[in-house]
DNA sequence: GCAACACTGCGGTGCGGAGCGAAGTGTTGA
DNA sequence: TCAACACTTCGCTCCGCACCGCAGTGTTGC
């Protein structure tokens, strides 16, 4: 039988803990056993045995350091799935309430290693206006143009056989926002200008006040950025 | 916190005899205990356990009619999922080696309600290279003309709100190919000319001779289908 | 060398659940 | 009415595994 091995991956997803920690790296960093055994509510033995079978099952990887064992993510498709999953997951009343609650927090966010959430959308849905983003046998091609410097972004002189933009569909959201080395130099050069600020914990990202200048000036998402209702941003720390 | 409940989805992946049932199920059709429990290698009584697990785990819905209760799929989103879940299985040797064998079968095969497998690809590229497909917005969009005729399918009058067309990426090609309505009467349509056949059991179709020639003649699919190495079509039952 | 620290291995407990046999319910057809 | 049938419920056994306490290994810093 060719029946494809889903009870590995359903295995390792199987248990509350196991997806709380699978929660906690979806943000795309790594995590020492530590800091993911008490994200999960957990002491730090546990903690290995679950990250083990994460990682035999193909969803995780480990990387020694000194002392520390760093955990992440495989890889973007991971983080993909668990997007989709996210997407069927059963909606009993106090998981809606709690998205509810939770949507401020989700306006803007980090999805492995691209932004996610409706500023993404709103990015990408300008550039495809715009004409800097074209679609391409259902992914997306760059166009080179100034805007790409303006982003931070450097666009590959050669074309190179791996797609430089991946669509990646969000689960809130339904609509399709960049992954992909473009997706991911986007979010870097964000973070590095101090567009987006990444609070000590979650998932969530804020917009500064330069950042949305930037996001104005560079992509006109002034009234766009209004709707998103994105969290005010902090005094200098 | 805002964790999205994967373990309640994982939770009913995460048994073999589960998956084993799904796979059956993703061939779009609707099954009985009985037929369920003896593709799992179980007896009923355990087949009715891990289908009111499925059920409530929103995988999987049941119709009572007469003395039989007939389930299927919650919907076509569960069965992408699970596509999806299965490009990220890990490959053990094993697996791989079952993939291979069963190459030929999942030539052309449907994925809940439409078509998958290179044939779909191959119908979903010509498509788009002869104009009666238009990407839109990392959808498609069916251009109306004379071909959708000649495919036996009927294209709406008005514009409606939910997606005709909506792609779905096929796990074995990872590349996109048609679904939603348009994908179902395609497939639909394909059966009741006869051009494919359902054999009594598996999610692998065949090609007939009608259907060699219709591909050829509406797609020009001709080379394709030579590369695709079809299942030869039985003489008449 | 020694203490502090991060992580791993081992043994034991307790719970959930996969499986089946036997019995019960509801439907179909003679 | 009765037998055959599909499915469900109940009770039971057995196995896997989540969890922790305790002990051990390897690293860092004094």
């Amino acid at each position: 039988m060719a029946t494809p091995r889903f009870d590995i991956i359903g295995q390792a997803l199987s248990d509350a803990s196991r997806t709380r920690m699978l929660c906690e790296l979806m943000e795309g960093r790594s995590f020492t056993n530590k800091e993911l055994a008490g994200a999960a509510g957990i002491t730090a033995q546990t903690a290995t045995a679950h990250l083990r079978l994460l990682q035999d099952a193909g969803l995780v990887v480990a990387e020694k350091r000194g002392r520390c064992v760093f955990h992440r993510l495989a890889g973007p498709e991971v983080a993909q799935v668990l997007e989709q999953l996210a997407g069927i997951a059963p909606t009993d009343s106090l998981y809606r309430a709690q998205r509810h609650k939770a949507k401020d927090l989700a306006q803007v966010r980090s999805c492995y290693d691209h932004l996610a959430g409706p500023l993404a959308v709103a990015m990408t849905e300008a550039l495809l206006a715009r004409g800097h983003l074209r679609q391409d046998n259902g992914g997306f091609v760059a166009v080179a143009g100034p805007v790409w410097a303006r982003l931070g972004v450097a666009l590959p002189t050669a074309t190179s056989r791996k797609p430089f933009v991946r669509p990646c569909l969000d689960w809130t959201e339904r609509r399709l926002h960049l992954a992909g080395p473009l997706g991911t130099q986007i979010l870097t050069q964000a973070l590095a200008a101090d567009w987006l600020r990444r609070p000590s914990r979650g998932r969530g990202l804020v917009v500064t006040q330069p950042g949305l200048r930037a996001f104005h000036d560079i992509l006109g998402l002034g009234a766009r950025l209004e709707r998103i209702n994105v969290t005010p941003p902090r005094e200098d720390a």
